[in-house]
DNA sequence: AACTAAATCAGTAATGATTACTGTTATTAT
DNA sequence: ATAATAACAGTAATCATTACTGATTTAGTT
């Protein structure tokens, strides 16, 4: 199962170099219609995957929006889920210092703690903006 | 829409109150199967989730099972779900210092943060003796 | 450049957890 | 008791994702 090259599964990853904003198969899918017309959203499915799969890009799973997005930024960091559009936001580095979050769980569990799930919920800038201006009307 | 009583609704809260292992909506509905042979899916997950919207169970949601998960534990402690049997574990209170998260996350960033969710994974202490004895075998 | 094996594709069907709908039953206040 | 409405059981629908299919691309080998 060695992966080969194919033209769709790069335009997938350049398709999510350029993007910031985390998105959905489903929005690959349709940025990439123009390109590929024929393109199905199955092979975006199985691709995205793959790339996980191969740590070239990440996936990011938030229990309570039940829709996968995918990040070409693999480096550590943490992400921010607006309660009100459901915005992925990157949160700045400052806040990476979650090393010893692993060890503090440890203490007292017997099983073996291989890592963490974390990301922020609230209310973003443009939604916080846009509230602003509807109370004032 | 005022909460009204119903023998099922309290059952479910009850079966909840029985168990540690955070059942599933399919699991708390087998489970009363015998006391309610009659008892519907979907009365189990509506349930589930208005006693969540009412405060009174958690509902859980690990991004990665896809599957929601229900607490009886209201308090604020941290969950942990092995890779390989998926068990869903507390983690000992030791672990429940996670209270300058959210301020620690909102250096530089211009939304505001109200919550954060956070679950651990690795494998259990089942998985971890089983994978022992396998080894062995 | 032709040949072959395997990966990938587009298209479509299936999956599985959850939610919505419907006509009936149970609960609660007057 | 009665009336209003929440809740029920049963079933159908939803929706993101995965699996299946026969045709097409890719990439190493002659």
């Amino acid at each position: 199962m060695a992966m080969k090259f194919s033209r769709q599964r790069a335009a997938i990853l350049s398709f999510l170099q350029t993007r910031k904003d985390h998105p959905t198969a489903e929005l690959v899918y349709s940025g990439l219609k123009s390109e590929f017309p024929n393109i199905s959203l199955g092979t975006v499915y199985r691709n995205l995957n793959q790339l996980a799969e191969a740590g070239m890009i990440a996936k990011l799973q938030f229990g309570d929006l039940g829709i996968d997005h995918f990040d070409y930024d693999t480096a550590a960091h943490q992400h921010f889920v607006c309660n009100q559009c459901n915005a992925v936001i990157d949160l700045p580095a400052e806040s990476n210092s979650y090393a010893d979050i692993d060890e503090r769980a440890a203490q007292g569990f017997d099983g073996k703690i291989m890592g963490h799930k974390l990301y922020f919920c609230g209310i973003c800038r443009e939604c916080l903006l846009k509230g602003a201006c509807d109370e004032v009307n």
